[in-house]
DNA sequence: ATAAGACCTGTAGTTACTACAGGTTCAAGG
DNA sequence: CCTTGAACCTGTAGTAACTACAGGTCTTAT
């Protein structure tokens, strides 16, 4: 079975998507990760969308979102069950926090942007 | 005391840089923020410096560093004993990461944009 | 002078992982 | 088929980064 449908071992998915083997259990603990399928002795099996989820997860968790928060982007990426309106607030949300993260990272990039090009010259390489 | 050079209490610092007033405490023990002055009686004294730090080591923890990368970010601030390559090294390391948060977080700027479009009919306010 | 409130230290609890122990399953080679 | 070693299973313990609390001291406004 590695062909067409392609499932995947937890230890597989956990190369494929960065995120730590023992981590993925967790996940699927706190409901981040939905119950996967499991073979007659009991082994997990994923495939492609957990694989989407995850690295999904892993790149929000590493922009600084609480679990909490994940699990709210989770929601309404899942479609739960939200008024449109709801949909719209909890966006929004989000989306003022994103944005003052995206003007902090822009700050700190300029600064060490600057860091680089003190040290060699004022010329930074690419 | 409180106009021309205006010291801070930890009470204070704690409100104005949004940084939880135990975690200054902490953050003293882990070296991140120096030793402070003391009062008479044993009370931290900061300053407007402090401040900044303070600042600088909270934004910089909700973009996802750990503690370590702070403490990289911040020596080479300092100006630790680095050489030039060293400095240029270290800082281009933290841009690659930074740029890469940077990817991230656009792309889930777009895709929160396109889900409140979505509700309300394609129309972002402001 | 005094009393509420902020601060002191040290320690215990929480969140989000991460590692380990002791046993079971899987799959590749013989 | 049968072995055998890696990967997986569960549950629990340990780590990083806070956060809260207990019991006592200092500050400051009345």
């Amino acid at each position: 079975m590695k062909s067409g449908a392609r499932s995947l071992s937890r230890g597989a998915l956990a190369r494929l998507s960065g995120v730590n083997s023992e981590t993925i259990r967790y996940y699927e603990k706190m409901g981040l990760m939905p119950d996967p399928q499991r073979s007659a002795g009991g082994h997990r099996i994923y495939d492609q969308l957990h694989l989407k989820r995850l690295s999904f997860i892993r790149r929000t968790r590493e922009l600084g979102f609480t679990i909490r928060e994940v699990r709210g982007l989770l929601d309404l990426v899942d479609g739960e069950e939200y008024t449109c309106a709801e949909v719209r607030d909890r966006t929004m949300v989000h989306l003022r926090d994103v944005e003052q993260k995206l003007r902090d990272l822009q700050k700190m990039r300029r600064t060490l942007i600057s860091m680089v090009s003190k040290c060699d010259g004022g010329l930074v390489p690419e």
